[in-house]
DNA sequence: GTAGGGTTAAAA
DNA sequence: TTTTAACCCTAC
């Protein structure tokens, strides 16, 4: 891989949308030689569309649940910075019929899903491995239904998962016997310690402080509950905060989109009137 | 030609 | 250190 990595522009994935608006998804060679799209795509392949689609998309690839959120955000911010709004519609209407796109914008600060909550891959792994009990460990399959059922996961999960597998595997925290990931003894105390994988580090907080506090743990409790609660409700405003400023960006996009409009209406119309005027001017 | 899994550089 | 995103490989 000697060339660097070429970051997508705008306008190439904007290109992509209109692309795939027009010719449909995983037409990529049609997308790809369309004499519109064409000089935007002159350094990319139809892989590379496909790979630029997936990733905007992030379909799920092993199984069904499209508890996705984490895209959408993705393809609402490109869709913002879309400048045909025409485009933008039959963008939206190319999204994969699956799509949620009433969790548009779910990813507000409120709690729906926090990276910095998760728990760790690691610690999911080991637990979903560890709670199988079973000697010859789990394949990535059972792991994902495992986590699957005591959380939400993301879109891409099954692929974040593998690449931590095998990053654990080659760290020597896993062993891999055929397809199957077992857990190495020596890790076990460490990945294990009582039930900590299974707390969210809220949780965590919480219980280690109850040891020290006695009697005000109850008073604790409620002023940790409180801040939290304030601090969704924080978040939450200024996520619709930032909403509305998004909404007034975009409507003042479309204004502006009028007037150009216009303008080039005028100047067609001119155009119209002096080559109708020449024409009675060559017929007389 | 396309889909999907794997790899890895770059970013967070 | 973890996650993301671009690129690569291979099966169909």
């Amino acid at each position: 891989m000697g060339n660097p990595k070429l970051k997508w522009t705008a306008e190439e994935e904007e290109a992509l949308l209109s692309g795939i608006a027009r010719h449909g998804a995983g037409k990529w060679k049609n997308i790809l030689t369309d004499p519109e799209f064409a000089p935007v795509f002159s350094k990319r392949t139809n892989i590379d569309l496909k790979d630029k689609w997936r990733n905007l998309t992030v379909s799920s690839t092993g199984h069904h649940g499209m508890k996705d959120k984490t895209r959408i955000p993705k393809l609402k911010s490109l869709m913002a910075s879309t400048s045909s709004n025409a485009q933008r519609n039959e963008s939206l209407a190319v999204v994969p019929h699956e799509t949620p796109l009433d969790v548009v914008m779910e990813d507000a600060p409120n709690g729906t899903h926090e990276p910095k909550n998760a728990p760790k891959y690691n610690d999911m792994i080991f637990e979903a491995i560890s709670a199988a009990k079973d000697a010859k460990g789990l394949d990535i399959n059972a792991i994902i239904t495992f986590i699957e059922k005591k959380q939400e996961v993301p879109p891409n999960f099954r692929r974040l998962l593998s690449s931590k597998l095998r990053r654990l595997v080659t760290q020597g925290k896993l062993d891999k016997v055929q397809n199957c990931y077992i857990i190495k003894k020596d890790m076990l105390p460490l990945s294990l310690p009582e039930s900590k994988t299974s707390l969210a580090p809220a949780q965590k907080e919480t219980r280690l402080q109850h040891p020290r506090t006695n009697g005000h743990a109850m008073v604790d409790t409620a002023m940790e509950e409180a801040s939290i609660s304030a601090a969704y409700k924080i978040a939450d405003a200024e996520n619709k905060s930032f909403l509305a400023s998004e909404a007034v960006k975009e409507s003042e996009r479309v204004m502006k989109m009028c007037e150009d409009t216009e303008c080039l209406l005028q100047i067609a119309k001119e155009i119209h009137e002096r080559c109708s005027q020449g024409k009675i001017v060559l017929l007389a």
